[in-house]
DNA sequence: AATGAATGAGCATTCATTCAT
DNA sequence: CATGAATGAATGCTCATTCAT
């Protein structure tokens, strides 16, 4: 089943998210796609059989997509849409901490929801040259200015270690949010979701000064 | 050149690690191969290519290495052997905080050093069947052991968070060097080593109450 | 902008060649079509390229013609029939060699007008089997009909030179115009009508006895 | 059967022109080549047909040609070689006109022998974009340039029309060569060679002044 | 009369692997 | 030891054609 329609608390959200001619093929492509992709990787599924995952005929892959490249690159970017979105709903809290660790739960509750999303993004982020590069680049940025936001409201209420290289800082998070969030589905899926939220959280408490 | 021989502090260590039988062929093969699959990632190379940089013929891989998937797990050990006798060597301090920032260095160093077997991790680990799992999971508990014996010789030292769960917290931090690690190659090739891991080590001051 | 439309000495003509329900919808597509496939042949262009010219539907060539074939085989033979008209009209000359010439002139100016018909023509007139085979056989047999005749007519006023087979010059006539015209387009466009005709006329003079 | 092989008489010279490491399987696939684009035009012929015809399986066309296309171009060229190479021979003779029927016999003897090289030669030639119009400009420029050796060689010893476009002549009397070759195999066999000669001639002796 | 989504057979090309020398 | 010619299964992509609307 598709991963994308499987989250039926999503659904109104991502319905909106969707080009306005969303056709049953496309989406049937796209959640076939995402699985196949998210589990073996990019150059690891064929456009046989990501045709045949979703019932339809190859050209139909070429009609809709115009090349198994533009099918990725628009996976990616939905992907990532769909998790702004999310985070952006979750940082509505009073306080700056709080609304971080809101964040960061919906961020690793996205990552337990959209496995696929995850390893597509780990598995084709750093090849040199990436067929994707710009699409990462692009997006990459916007989830960095996410959680750069987040400390930026942190900053702005406590006190905070100066010495600390913001963007690094950023890129520890959004590392460590990852791979914990691959790493229960994969090997410890008895984790709770706060377990996971508190270790991460521990970056964001080691920023601010006691 | 070869990423494994410009490491001149580790040509001993590295020349240990070699099987004895290790003639001017396979070094080569296995230093081309190194570059080019760092660079693109495993599926991103050809035999064809890799005999090329390495000045033999292609018939001569298959002799030496038996497939491009055996040339590709020998490296991924050799790596995993490299980087763990590194971090080993790197632990050696008096204070344990001190002990683990030297870890995280080393480790950063380690990544820079190899860019490709970092991206082979992060691009191989989490697929469905990964084709070199079981030494890419090997790694990956000797790692987390590594890491949680540092956190553990905190733990004896410092007060530390009790709320935090062990486990979940090596995992965000072995996240977070790999991530800050690989995206400082691809993104961010100004940052400092020092950056990277004043960035990881938010983490302890998060871990250990004031 | 058309290549048929854009003789409007030929417009009266042309207009009685077309099917009575010339409909804007087909002449849109006949026009496109002749465009494209002058310029690359008509294995080199795709129905998709030639409804987009057109401003119409991919369907829309179906509905109309068939079959990209049958398009082809309607655009040679619209062709054939524009030469053939061409050709009747110059050769009425009181001189039976100053009514060659004009006849000449009139197929080379033919031939730049209808690029298209030139290069299908020799693109597909030998291939073996030839889809338009037939359409090329007649087109054939009038054309060295309309040569020989002009020969004939040569023959009767003055002394020609018997050793010379007829058939075979016809047909090297034929190709002399064809190659010579096509070459024009292709690789000297500075070079003009005049000196086309007058190459080919060469033929006559070798041809009449001194 | 290999039309190149086919001609005894040709073998010494085909055998100079080819590449010094003449396998036994690039020369079936050019044989093969040859024969079918031939026939059937450089497009209406799949790789896999090659490579059927030749006896060997179509990685082989591609580890000995690189392309299709470049095979293709090997191809004209290496008939634009041979058919060079002959009609250098031809011209051996005290008199230019002469030296001249000899070359334009030959070249008849050539398109008989190669009808294939022929048929490949008027289907690709004038194609825009060609895929090889380099290799076809350059090697019209030599063929045209043999023609052009040989009216040179008459303008000197006989008086000639001046006002005869040099150039077009060339072209004039080359097409007509093409295409009377390519006639009486496809619609003449029973015409002579000396018919074709004498027809082309015609172009040679209206040139020269009575 | 027209559309355009869908199809599927076909094609050029790639590449890991084999093997005779 | 090493080579490189040969292989063939696999793959991304094209495009003429169909058909429900």
């Amino acid at each position: 089943m598709s991963q994308l329609a499987a989250n039926s608390a999503a659904t109104a959200e991502t319905k909106r998210l969707r080009p306005a001619r969303t056709n049953a093929t496309r989406q049937k492509l796209f959640d076939a796609a995402m699985h196949l992709i998210g589990e073996r990787g990019a150059s690891g599924v064929t456009v046989d059989e990501i045709a045949a995952a979703a019932g339809v005929s190859k050209g139909t892959v070429y009609y809709n997509f115009g090349s198994k490249s533009d099918l990725v690159a628009q996976l990616v970017r939905h992907g990532v849409d769909l998790m702004l979105e999310q985070l952006a709903e979750a940082k509505a809290a009073e306080d700056p901490i709080e609304s971080t660790r809101n964040m960061i739960d919906q961020a690793i509750q996205f990552l337990s929801e959209y496995p696929s999303f995850a390893r597509l993004w780990v598995s084709e982020n750093w090849k040199i040259p990436s067929e994707w590069h710009e699409v990462f680049t692009e997006l990459r940025g916007k989830l960095l200015a996410v959680i750069g936001e987040a400390l930026d409201g942190i900053a702005l209420k406590y006190p905070v270690n100066p010495k600390i290289a913001r963007g690094s800082l950023e890129t520890a998070i959004f590392g460590a949010s990852f791979v914990v969030g691959l790493d229960v589905q994969t090997y410890h899926p008895e984790r709770t979701r706060a377990q996971s939220v508190d270790a991460i959280m521990t970056f964001v408490h080691g920023y601010v000064l006691p």
